[in-house]
DNA sequence: TTACGTATTTATAACGTTACAAATGTCGGT
DNA sequence: ACCGACATTTGTAACGTTATAAATACGTAA
């Protein structure tokens, strides 16, 4: 044992530092870190000690080499818009239940413009992860026919109108709904909803419990044409100006998002109209941060942490061999304040 | 060529895959896949076509296997705070570098209280990638101590005190300094600027450009006890209502990014002082979001998503051999509006 | 004592790649 | 025709793990 010129590469430890150690076979070692009940408990014990001792773990890349599983989640973020920090807080609750498994959490992001199937297929064809994750669906999500065609694991923020795949979703019908009454409370007679991007079924759900609520109350409803969800703030507030101006305006709005709600509330100044008198504004709030804004506005909330938590688990399930129809989560809006 | 009973898996091409239809070695392909110039060109170009005919592509697990070599960066996630989305910002620009390298990017975010240097150990010391990622230093970061020890590559967002490493900075002497002299510049006498993570190297050389600068102009210039960067806003709110009240309260305010700033606005419209008359404020800005806040004020821009594209290709610069010290970046602000 | 079932451990091969050493082919000079 | 130098290609082994099949030990019944 001479430890000589070459710089010491110092070495991990393997199953085979393992086995030397502990007088057993490598084979044995490696049944008995896997808990194999045939070999016999004491044997284990020792070993779970010794390779303890050494700080042994696992080599991944010989594993995935070895089984084909990467131990692996893949999350595929959409390009980077103005929804204030959803794939962070996504992200972090990702983290929070991946930290403590043998899962690594890695991150592709597709440019504006790019197809959104682009990465998935990569991760797929090159079995990059055992799961993927991804948001922003669409009723006929192409990338949700690719993977339950190739039978890949897969969960989803937002629902799709086909075959049953493992998703979470936020009820804006009923967040929709929700807010219209809360508009009607206060006296309100013709509200807008803006709803950025009609191509997504969030989207639709919204406008559907929008429409169902207003003719309840026989008010007047006003769906706009599309505000693109990635369209600079400035544009944004431009067009809800237009909005909000002429004399059949609008005397309370609806935002589904809190970059819509600083763009509507920055036309509303803008035009010199008052709020709470004038006109009235409720959004979706998923950031304690919007508490601080002022003039303060009514809000419904939205927990992306928790939706990345449950949709972290679902996976989880799902790769473990759960039924993806017993993945499925539709979070009920909570009123705020 | 039976297709027969069992389910066909539907298998990757790999190299044996390409050898065979091209007719070479296994090695030949490998080589000549990696350009190898010892392979003859007319070869190389064989092989490529069949390569791509196949659509083969190596696998990751095996290379990893054999070379040690992970073709992974590690991005190390502070806890999620409410830095306006500064982890999202920096993702995509470390995903805009890294999409077209062989590179993939994981993420780990340690938790609130735990300690920073665990999840970077950890990389370490199971060679998870090739290079990491982490920001919020200290001056005496003992993350940055233990990396260059190991003589792993990596780099930070913010510099220390330690020894040439890649970094990349934003030149917060030079923000307060300006922020400063705009805030003179409108006839501004007592200036307090809030800085949150008294720990952090960017508060002392923010706090540095400020007092340098407040001297300079013979000024009074005040900074408060530390502001936890990550606490609640509201509580964030409530001590700064305090430092604005009282007879002798400060005339502006210096806010190192848009939480703060919106919080400090919070608390001057709840105080019901007047911007702009009774006081001003000026921040730090590194969302287009921010331009739709109102009422408007001053701010200094800083671009995470170039600092991440910066960072990114400075991590792979450093691992393929530059020396830490022509990869460090002070990035000069950029005056808003 | 022998045989046999059970409990436990082990040897061997393989995943796909690349480093290394060895082999083959080709050409010009003699 | 032979040799050596060079260009090009190939075989073998190894990275660390796990699936499979085989081997060993042990106790007990005949």
């Amino acid at each position: 044992m001479t430890q000589t010129s070459p710089p010491q590469v110092e070495s991990r430890p393997t199953q085979k530092t393992v086995a030397e150690k502990s007088g057993f076979a490598v084979t044995t070692v490696s049944r008995a870190l896997a808990d194999d009940p045939l070999i016999a408990r004491a044997t284990r014990e020792k070993i779970a000690k010794v390779a303890a001792d050494l700080g042994y773990t696992p080599d991944r890349a010989a594993q995935r080499l070895r089984t084909g599983r990467t131990n692996v989640i893949a999350l595929v973020l959409d390009p980077h818009g103005e929804i204030l920090n959803f794939s962070g807080s996504m992200i972090t609750g990702f983290a929070d239940v991946i930290r403590d498994t043998r899962y690594h959490l890695t991150l592709t992001q597709y440019q504006m413009g790019e197809d959104p199937m682009a990465p998935i297929r990569h991760i797929v064809r090159n079995k990059l992860a055992d799961g993927v994750v991804f948001a922003r669906t669409e009723p006929q999500d192409v990338r949700v026919k690719y993977l339950i065609e190739a039978g890949f694991p897969f969960v989803t923020h937002g629902r799709t109108h086909l075959e049953s795949h493992a998703w979470y979703d936020y009820d804006n019908a009923a967040f929709a709904r929700l807010a219209v009454d809360r508009l009607v409370a206060k006296g309100r007679r013709h509200i807008l909803i803006i709803s950025p991007g009609h191509q997504y079924t969030f989207a639709s759900h919204m406008k559907d419990g929008f429409r169902a609520a207003v003719a309840a109350h026989g008010i007047a409803g006003t769906i706009p044409e599309e505000f693109t969800i990635d369209s600079p703030s400035e544009i944004a507030n431009a067009r809800i100006k237009e909005r909000l101006s002429g004399p059949d305006r609008p005397d309370a709005v609806i935002c589904p998002g809190e970059i819509v709600a600083i763009a509507t509330l920055a036309a509303i100044n803008d035009l010199g109209l008052e709020l709470g008198t004038d006109i009235d504004v409720i959004a979706k709030q998923t950031s304690s941060v919007f508490d601080l804004y002022r003039p303060r506005i009514d809000t419904v909330h939205e927990n992306i942490e928790e939706a990345g938590r449950t949709m972290a688990q679902a996976l989880l399930d799902e790769i473990s061999g759960a039924a993806p129809e017993t993945l499925q989560t539709l979070q009920q809006p909570k009123p705020g304040f």
